[in-house]
DNA sequence: GACAATTAAGTTGATATCAACTTAAATATA
DNA sequence: TATATTTAAGTTGATATCAACTTAATTGTC
């Protein structure tokens, strides 16, 4: 019974995958200093209007609070800004700052080349796997709040 | 730019797709106080042999030194024993106690429920979203190596 | 057998993750 | 308008993740 756990659950499978491939990145973006998530972070900040924490943190399909830790040490390095909502003083609106663009711009080249490799060497039909994992995704959270 | 980056990047997709289904089965397991990645590496010591760190760290696909941390709140709570080999004393052998093997045997259950409801809601291919996974995974490892 | 190279695992420090609780502001209701 | 409810986000504490470094034991080479 363990075996059949082992070798089907979608959980581990998808852990597996996700921890294999963070520090295929993580290696990619050594060198400019950025990992992973914090890649994915900036990216997603990077809109002409600046995001709230709730609309990141619902677009990453991660926790409020892991975000707002995230967030710090991003912020530190200067790489992003976070500002009060002029209108809602409860709202956080979070922006790049003109270093954190500069640091993207330097990333983007990095993320296209392993991104690439990885593509090749997959051999399958990648947007189907995307796909999935965005079905996954939202399976994992509506069915959370039922 | 950064759109396209932002929809297609695998390695957003699979954190997310991984951090979503993650909280489920953390929600599920809950009641009798596991997470969803604890369950999985009690999961992956019930062999007849007891496996090495290496190996286990290696089947997880999570680096060595993380498998190490992660033992230790399961070995304080008397789940599983860590044992010296005695063929090689470098050697450590991960096994389940009794208490832990109980507890697997309640969580198996709740595993097939949570599983089950995913497999129903997500109404594709679970077997060929699992086999991606592993190929990613794979990939991502040894393109890492070379 | 002595010593170098290799291998298995632990330690430390930084970031990542989430639940439970808290704070503060906006909105709804009386 | 006053108070209750709701909403957005932060704080704290525990576990998770990995790189860099270290320790200790085995293996290879002379």
């Amino acid at each position: 019974m363990t075996l059949r756990v082992r070798d089907s659950c979608l959980c581990l499978h998808t852990q597996r995958a996700a921890r294999a491939i963070a520090r295929r990145f993580d290696d990619a973006l050594r060198p400019i200093g950025l990992r992973s998530g914090q890649f994915s972070l900036l990216i997603s900040l990077n809109r002409p209007e600046p995001p709230t924490v709730g609309s990141v943190s619902d677009l990453l399909e991660m926790d409020r609070t892991t975000l707002t830790a995230n967030l710090k040490p991003l912020e530190r390095r200067g790489l992003l800004n976070v500002t009060c909502d002029a209108q809602d003083r409860r709202v956080r609106r979070l922006s790049l700052t003109e270093e954190g663009l500069l640091l993207l711009e330097q990333a983007i080249p990095i993320w296209i080349s392993t991104h690439d490799a990885i593509e090749d060497e997959t051999n399958g039909d990648v947007d189907a796997l995307r796909d999935e994992l965005n079905t996954l995704a939202k399976v994992a959270r509506i069915e959370a709040k039922v």
